[in-house]
DNA sequence: CGGAGATACTTAACATGTTAAGTGAATACG
DNA sequence: CGTATTCACTTAACATGTTAAGTATCTCCG
């Protein structure tokens, strides 16, 4: 735990403060964010040229393989924040992508589903998105490509529910 | 049981419209997202104890680590767009936390420095810090981290240069 | 010298992330 | 029954992501 001002790439500066603390660029959150990054610079451009953002395109994705969820489950299957999934809704939904009606079991929840619009959006973007995918995919193997993903889901459950205030902890 | 449609892998709903594609849960840019997200979730609440948001965070850490360093330089270290990192550079100004001057040479630099007071802003926050990456360390194995921030790396330089537009194409 | 073009940032505008508060509709339960 | 609680969203407010413009300097070259 006794590292040294490694200092890499910083010829004589007098660097190093008192902290010392792992090397920044090496950290874990880097890491994935920079290699998420480099994945998703390969799709945004696509995805721009058809008018969809990331997001709106998890979404569709998300929706194009059921009838219909109600918004909390889409929000959990599309990995988005309530808030966010809300203000995109509306927007889908203004631009007649999505259709939205309220159950009526239970008035409080909204049924979502893809438009026939929408559906023919998806099948406009998803060959290029496939091609891309595949491409990646060449480039980086698709052994490594699944061992990596399996590592990724392995350090998800590893830290599930770490610090989600675990139900007995007294402590505020 | 307030759960009415479980149906969690999608049982038997007349799923599937025409177009395949992959199981989108199982995507990469999912996988990364869902990966950084786990870790991410783990600092957040520290960091926000200390007034910190990550990305401060990061510039913090970036600037601790050397005297003082250009805009432009810090942007690409701290892996922040310009006009993200102008915003939080006005903001970590107003507070002290970073001092700023431009550069006698050339009056469109602008070196940035962490303040005396930012210093010791991560030396407060830094033990909780590693301790927590500790613990991440611990629960996921430090050879299997290792590994995954290797394959992490390799992803990121084997796309490198895939959409940049390859200064050599005729197109656009 | 002087203006065209390149640089280093900053602003602007729009979309999402993130947390907190608000709203209307179910439920629990006394 | 009636109301306190819980639920499922939606709004609000603030910070960042992302792309396009704008601004002040610098550099290059005729």
């Amino acid at each position: 735990m006794t590292k040294k001002p490694a200092d890499p790439a910083n010829g004589g500066a007098p660097a190093a403060r008192q902290v010392p603390m792992r090397d920044f660029s090496r950290s874990l959150p880097m890491s994935l964010l920079r290699a998420r990054e480099a994945v998703m610079r390969q799709f945004r451009p696509s995805l721009r040229e058809h008018g969809l953002t990331e997001q709106q395109w998890r979404i569709l994705r998300a929706l194009a393989s059921i009838e219909a969820v109600e918004v909390t489950e889409l929000a959990r299957t599309a990995f988005l924040l309530g808030p966010s999934l809300s203000r995109i809704l509306r927007d889908l939904e203004a631009r007649n992508l999505i259709e939205r009606k309220t159950a009526k079991a239970d008035q409080r929840r909204s049924m979502v589903s893809i438009s026939k619009e929408g559906v023919k959006l998806m099948a406009s973007v998803a060959p290029t998105s496939e091609a891309i995918y595949a491409e990646i995919t060449r480039r980086f193997g698709t052994r490594k490509l699944a061992e990596l993903q399996e590592m990724l889901g392995e350090l998800e459950r590893s830290l599930a529910g770490l610090g989600a205030s675990e139900e007995a902890s007294p402590e505020e």
